[in-house]
DNA sequence: AACATTTGCAACCGCACTCGG
DNA sequence: CCCGAGTGCGGTTGCAAATGT
């Protein structure tokens, strides 16, 4: 399939490779005056010798004003790895939790630091997780091969995992229907505002109302809960890579419920084992579950946590 | 210093999807 | 329902810079 019709090769007299200064200058001007509208005619009107494609991407990944460049923080290391687990290749989703970062920028990054860090540890970068025989051994590691209630537990895990992504696809589609405030153009943007990271965009709450989607960020969640749990066990410091110490002999996924200021009980959904942090002081590196948390009545996410009160449970007792 | 190899990243390619006629 | 235009997205390529021998 495909639009061989509208890719660059097509066209006669279209320049290729690396854009110079001028160009960028030109595309830039024509842009933050009238908007770009219809790539495939923007070249000729912005007087440029490229193809739309070519143009929009040269916008997408580098002209953009509100693009973020040079090293990742450690944050957003933790962020990309964690969301990679659950979400493998799909870097446009996985961007929308990185604000001001491209898909191009993440992906390249991930292809040439994070996979070959996970790589250094014995961790599959596709899976993310330990290198294993056929015999069920971790490379190199002591580990018990896997019983089959591990087997079991695992496959329970990745059955709630699919449920929460199925939810989540859904009433993403469901909020792009109702509220659709934003181009569809610009995903990336729209779940920033979801999930509270567009601080341009103000409150969730100003922008829809009444309507406001109740929708969770899946890291801050985890995060918090994580800060909670180690500060309690560790006198309340609260060091990020201070985690990966803490919990990499000891750690197991906790239970998470969500209850509301009128005492509903949220649904919720946990991802197991997926994203590997690594602990740059120590070298060692930890496992975290992922939890989505859906209401229980309507499916929506939660939508701003700290409206609710977390109970951690692990091994059914609350903690 | 010269050459080979590796790395990082911008840009390209082609398939898939949406939307309007 | 079909088709074509336009766009999104992920995989891949190509090249300059960095590093190794």
């Amino acid at each position: 399939m495909g639009k061989s019709t509208h890719d660059c090769v097509a066209s006669s007299g279209v320049k290729k490779g690396p854009w110079t200064p001028a160009e960028d200058q030109k595309l830039l001007a024509f842009v933050q005056k009238h908007g770009h509208g219809n790539w495939q005619s923007l070249p000729q009107k912005a007087g440029l010798q490229r193809c739309g494609k070519s143009c929009r991407l040269r916008w997408r990944n580098y002209l953009r004003p509100d693009i973020k460049r040079g090293n990742f923080s450690l944050l957003e290391d933790q962020t990309i790895i964690q969301l990679h687990a659950l979400l493998g290749n799909r870097w446009s989703a996985i961007t929308a939790h990185l604000p001001k970062r491209t898909d191009n920028e993440v992906k390249n990054y991930w292809h040439s630091r994070l996979k070959k860090r996970l790589a250094l540890k014995g961790y599959d970068p596709v899976t993310h997780k330990p290198k294993t025989t056929i015999f069920g051994f971790a490379n190199g590691s002591t580990d018990e091969p896997k019983t089959g209630s591990n087997l079991n537990h695992i496959a329970q895990w990745e059955s709630a995992r699919l449920q929460a992504e199925a939810r989540f696809v859904r009433d993403s589609e469901l909020h792009k229907q109702a509220y659709h405030p934003y181009n569809n153009n610009d995903i990336s943007a729209a779940s920033s505002i979801l999930l509270g990271h567009n601080k341009d965009f103000g409150p969730t709450d100003q922008l829809f109302g009444q309507n406001a989607p109740q929708c969770l960020d899946i890291l801050r969640a985890w995060e918090s809960i994580l800060m909670s749990n180690h500060s309690k066990a560790a006198g309340g410091q609260d060091h990020v890579n201070s985690f990966g110490n803490h919990l990499a002999g000891d750690f197991e996924p906790p239970i998470i419920s969500a209850i509301s200021s009128n005492g509903s009980l949220m649904d919720c959904f946990f991802h197991e084992p997926v994203g590997q942090c690594f602990d740059e002081n120590y070298g060692t590196s930890i496992t975290e579950p992922f939890a989505t948390v859906h209401h229980k009545n309507n499916g929506a996410c939660l939508e701003d946590f700290g409206l609710w009160e977390i109970i951690m449970q692990r091994e059914k007792k609350i903690v």
